[in-house]
DNA sequence: GAGTAGAGATTGTTCAACAATCCATCAATC
DNA sequence: GATTGATGGATTGTTGAACAATCTCTACTC
């Protein structure tokens, strides 16, 4: 095992080179909408951005595409490609696939590395830090990171992008209800003590836990939306 | 429900008129590929194929992103596509993910509409039948379906979704090591089995059994696949 | 007020060209 | 003889323009 680097270097260069305009601009594109400065519902016309962007109308649609694929934007045809809205159907289902995901996650905490677990404690601890100090968009981004930790306890790299791309949709859903203080403030305590479930080995009661949990989220989620209609 | 046949003209629509050539060009190959007749690791030159089919470049691109976004083919960045070659880590994580859906969708069964669960029984009948007749491509084509009424009972379009591509890439799976008779036929009973004990209700049995039976599909193809190297 | 016709705007598709990159080949050096 | 470096051909990445197809809105007719 002399030349283990080598493997590094091999899973680094991939990261580097790997830069076509295109992922460039669907790179610009996904923080504007994630950070919601692009709402959900929302037309990109192609013209107007080719124009902004400097780039050929050919290149904005590759990038529309890896977008759509992200489903952050949804293309219909000979219509256009909009922020995707997320309807109170897409809520549920978008819980029922955390549920299932997330669930497992905590099964497997039992055989997962160790660094795995580091994160999920790294991801409560940003949390609180970032509500201490008042920013409580940082707290929602690690919330998302929180989930995201726990999904990947799976150790399955197919099941770390499912959950990405379901958590890049939850922003979509927080963005479009506003307020982040109101609804990430309860759950910080809820994640710090389902990391200690979770660090305790009690994977029974964090299980039960995560269910309520989630639970509780969609019900108030599924309320907001009904009200916003 | 007068109007049930509404939804249906409103649903078979949608698959008619929202067809970009794209869309076409990307069945045409989608059908080479799950046929086997475009191997995987195979390349895809872009001005062959566009000579080949009569289309722009432009077009023909597109097509890819379709077939990319189903994990049928993967793209290098400067040096083209190919029909994606699954490793035997994706194997195994592919394996992984099939065992967390369909276990969740038997799971689900009791809560299951009659109609997901005849979709079950119509499966395995398809398998015996093609079986019967020694139809051997058809007796994999019904297994896909079997397993994908099984993640069906779940009851989520994410969840059908995910697991169309997953059975979509295990489809390349089965051309990379061939002789489909040997693989399939041992689990046409076991596809039955499973099949009467959810409908008899008794998940919990139903799911060992689809564990060990998933457990022994891995191992067999995982063997067959390190034998190949 | 409902329905229709048409103009304007936007998207779908194609083409041709050039730039950037990869790949195989061959020459040069040690 | 093997490794390194340069060359040229082939393929992909990107661009801009053009035209066709479709949608959307306005204005008009009844």
């Amino acid at each position: 095992m002399a030349e283990s680097w080598l493997d590094e270097i091999a899973a680094a260069r991939h990261g580097l080179d790997r830069s076509s305009t295109a992922a460039r601009v669907a790179d610009l594109l996904r923080e504007q909408i994630t950070d919601g400065r692009l709402v959900p519902g929302a037309r990109l016309p192609e013209e107007d951005l080719c124009r902004a962007v400097k780039v050929s109308r050919n290149t904005m649609r590759e990038a529309f595409r890896l977008l759509v694929q992200e489903r952050l934007l949804v293309h219909e045809f000979n219509r256009g490609v909009f922020v995707r809205r997320v309807t109170a159907d897409g809520l549920a289902d978008l819980y029922r696939v955390r549920r299932i995901l997330e669930c497992e996650g905590v099964r497997c905490a039992p055989d997962a590395p160790r660094e795995a677990l580091a994160r999920l404690e790294a991801a409560v601890l940003d949390g609180e830090r970032a509500a201490a100090a008042g920013r409580w968009a940082d707290v929602g981004t690690a919330d998302i990171r929180f989930h995201q930790a726990l999904a990947a306890l799976v150790g399955s790299p197919r099941v770390d992008e499912m959950i990405r791309h379901l958590l890049a949709e939850m922003r979509l859903v927080f963005h479009e209800m506003g307020s982040p203080r109101e609804f990430h403030e309860p759950y910080l305590a809820r994640n710090r003590s389902l990391c200690e479930l979770i660090a305790r080995g009690d994977t029974a009661a964090a299980e039960r836990e995560l269910r309520s949990y989630l639970d509780d989220a969609e019900a108030q989620l599924t309320k907001a939306y009904r009200a916003a209609e």
